[in-house]
DNA sequence: TTAGAATAGTTCTATATAGAACTATAATAA
DNA sequence: TTATTATAGTTCTATATAGAACTATTCTAA
């Protein structure tokens, strides 16, 4: 069988990231997609290291390191040494970024209801647990393949 | 429902792009995931305009043009002016393109069979089809809006 | 204890990506 | 025709992303 789910994912990703930020922007977030992952995971569970959020996030960790980097500077982020670990730095959101979950909760929503368009609540559900377990399958490869190259 | 379709889309295709990028250098194939979804649709219909492979990949067509700047530097592409229409960039594959494709095919393959471990033929169908229905309400919603914005 | 290994981040470099503004060409309407 | 509009790409600028190599800190085994 010919499939492309690959492709079609990576489409996806284009069209929603695009169409996100204009969402964003013109309900005057001035917030990313790569930056609105971060948030994601923050708003969740606050203070938090680098490799904990490149882990939720599925960046890679310099590249988490920059981006939130960028956020420091914009003053939605804090970042501090763990005194009981100085290797770590802990992340944390900032009252800025707290007051902007709530409107940014709404229009994730918006993004969501686009998103899903014509999708049943139970089709939402399947697609979801599809992705889940494609998501586990990669992530598995990816400790798999980190552990293979210690050598 | 508290849904995140788009969350997992975006960690998944951060996933696959470092798995299969490393696959393709393992197999000694240079290319990039962005550049192989352009040989993707070169591949199955040469001798495309740069607004022809934007459309077919969802890349913003500054991106493809520069993508595509890219591959003809290494050899991969060349671009010519279509005689009719002096506006349009007509991309076409190099033999070396067009040398590459098996090998990409059986990698690409490889790739798949890693995405979808532990799929039957049917859940691979039913999930591909939701993603052509979530790709088909995003580039509706992408063309509206270039149509709107020219006011 | 201390030398070597492991861990956590950062920096360096290069490519990917897109919005906005631009140039060149073609199509259309007066 | 010619002025206006539309189309096709490109350039400019900025952010996103990651591999490789690096620094600093902690852990571990002799």
């Amino acid at each position: 069988m010919e499939t492309k789910g690959g492709f079609y994912i990576s489409q996806i990703k284009q069209l929603q990231d695009r169409i996100f930020e204009r969402l964003l922007a013109e309900n005057g977030i001035e917030i990313s997609g790569g930056q609105g992952r971060i948030l994601f995971v923050l708003w969740k569970s606050d203070q938090l290291t680098i490799n904990e959020i490149s882990a939720q996030t599925s960046l890679a960790k310099n590249t988490v390191s920059i981006v939130v980097d960028g956020m420091v500077n914009k003053g939605i982020l804090t970042r501090q040494t763990n005194p009981r670990n100085r290797r770590q730095a802990i992340v944390s959101l900032t009252d800025y970024a707290k007051s902007l979950q709530t409107k940014y909760k709404t229009v994730s929503q918006q993004m969501n209801t686009l998103f899903y368009q014509g999708f049943s609540s139970e089709e939402q559900a399947a697609f979801e647990q599809f992705l889940v377990r494609i998501l586990e399958t990669l992530i598995k490869e990816e400790q798999t393949y980190k552990k293979t190259k210690e050598d």
